[in-house]
DNA sequence: ACGGGATCTCAGCAAACGTTCAGCGGGCCC
DNA sequence: GGGCCCGCTGAACGTTTGCTGAGATCCCGT
């Protein structure tokens, strides 16, 4: 799997359900980031004033406080600690009350690769981190984050959803091959019941949409994954 | 969101709500601002003297003293900073006593879109500052901030304050994606209760007034939300 | 009190999207 | 070379999403 090459930041993922936090703790950690979980409101307060992370994913709902009453505890503290919120798709008056105290959100069922873009939009914004550039370029093909947008050539292509996290997915791990189960794990949402045949449809429309000519830059390897393979100068 | 390349200036923030002043901190820091914040007047005095900020945002009501006191002081230490009030709705008294002492205020409950073009006004006005320029551009698309007032081709177009709030938001934001709930969040005033339907509804409009011609300016990007695209030359 | 503009809600409609599935074709191993 | 397995793709389905017109409510100034 990945292997980073220095840690990215310092994160500390607060979430009372052991799968979830287990499941971002991993995936993060695999990204290059340094991870500290905590299962409550108390211990989350207690180890954010010990290791002061860079940023605090936060569920909005904890056993003995909200996740609202834990950021205020945060920005008390005088860090200026960046928060990621999750929270329940329905949570509709959560919104009103808090988000706005939040840098940004993400609703659960969340993918892997939304929490992931998040975390990095976030971090980008307050550390004004350039390392993380928000357009990545394979071949001639070209995404950007922020605008939502892909080229091919130079020539705009319209993506759905999913298409775009896919294609997002790929690049970012251009040269590292994918199999069908970890492209699932991370592009679709975590309770996705569904098998691996999606992810071959989705291949497929990507394909059509933005790898038509030869050399192919999406590549299958039998038995195994796919690969966006860069070009041969890289 | 923005990404500040400088800082536009310093702010005190005053207010004695813990959800309001970290609001306002955030998306004023968000929008490229040096920000201090105080919970009550005798903070906001010494706080004053010692960072010498460019401007205060005040709220009206506060604990120890009010905002017109904490004016009044601040005008005794000689420098003629500029102050934006914070008011509830039904305190017309207030706005006649304390406009001598603000040169501007914006009553609560607000939305971001608002203070912030209130506190650019107020600097432009105070500092002469025309590296904020009033005017934005996009295509054939202008809208002039101070005159209020947006030409379509040339032509004038009429809005109504909530089309206008959005169209700046756009245009301020232009090139970038905003999700249907970040539009709420900046536009919308803070403790607005219902759905992200109403944005649908306002872009309608707007579409209708100044984006009837190809190719269209304000796109929808489904399920991610929409997208000021300035046409392929920019 | 009345009228007009502005705001917000809602429901019906149309199009896009996600997902499944089955048939086909092409590689791989024996 | 033959058979088997894996992956590709087109079609079909149900669901979601966004657009728009119509109506209810509120606020303002007359």
């Amino acid at each position: 799997m990945v292997v980073p090459d220095r840690v990215e930041a310092r994160l500390l993922v607060v979430d009372d359900e052991p799968n979830i936090r287990e499941l971002l703790s991993a995936s993060l950690r695999m990204s290059g980031f340094e991870v500290v979980t905590a299962a409550d409101g108390g211990e989350a307060v207690r180890f954010a004033q010990r290791i002061r992370p860079d940023l605090v994913v936060l569920d909005v709902m904890l056993p003995d406080m909200d996740g609202f009453a834990v950021a205020g505890r945060l920005r008390e503290l005088g860090g200026r600690t960046p928060v990621l919120f999750l929270t329940a798709r329905d949570g509709v008056a959560d919104k009103v009350a808090g988000l706005r105290l939040a840098d940004d959100y993400v609703t659960k069922p969340f993918s892997l690769e939304e929490v992931l873009a998040r975390i990095r939009a976030v971090l980008r914004r307050t550390r004004g981190d350039l390392d993380l550039p928000s357009r990545l370029r394979v071949a001639d093909l070209e995404l950007d984050e922020e605008a939502h947008q892909v080229w091919k050539a130079g020539e705009p292509v319209r993506l759905s959803p999913t298409e775009f996290k896919l294609l997002h997915h790929l690049m970012v791990n251009t040269g590292r091959v994918l199999s069908k189960a970890q492209i699932l794990d991370h592009v679709w949402n975590y309770d996705f019941g569904g098998d691996a045949g999606v992810v071959e449809s989705y291949v497929s429309y990507l394909r059509r949409k933005v790898d038509t000519a030869e050399p192919r830059l999406i590549r299958t390897l039998r038995g195994v994954g796919y690969v966006l393979r860069p070009p041969p100068g890289d």
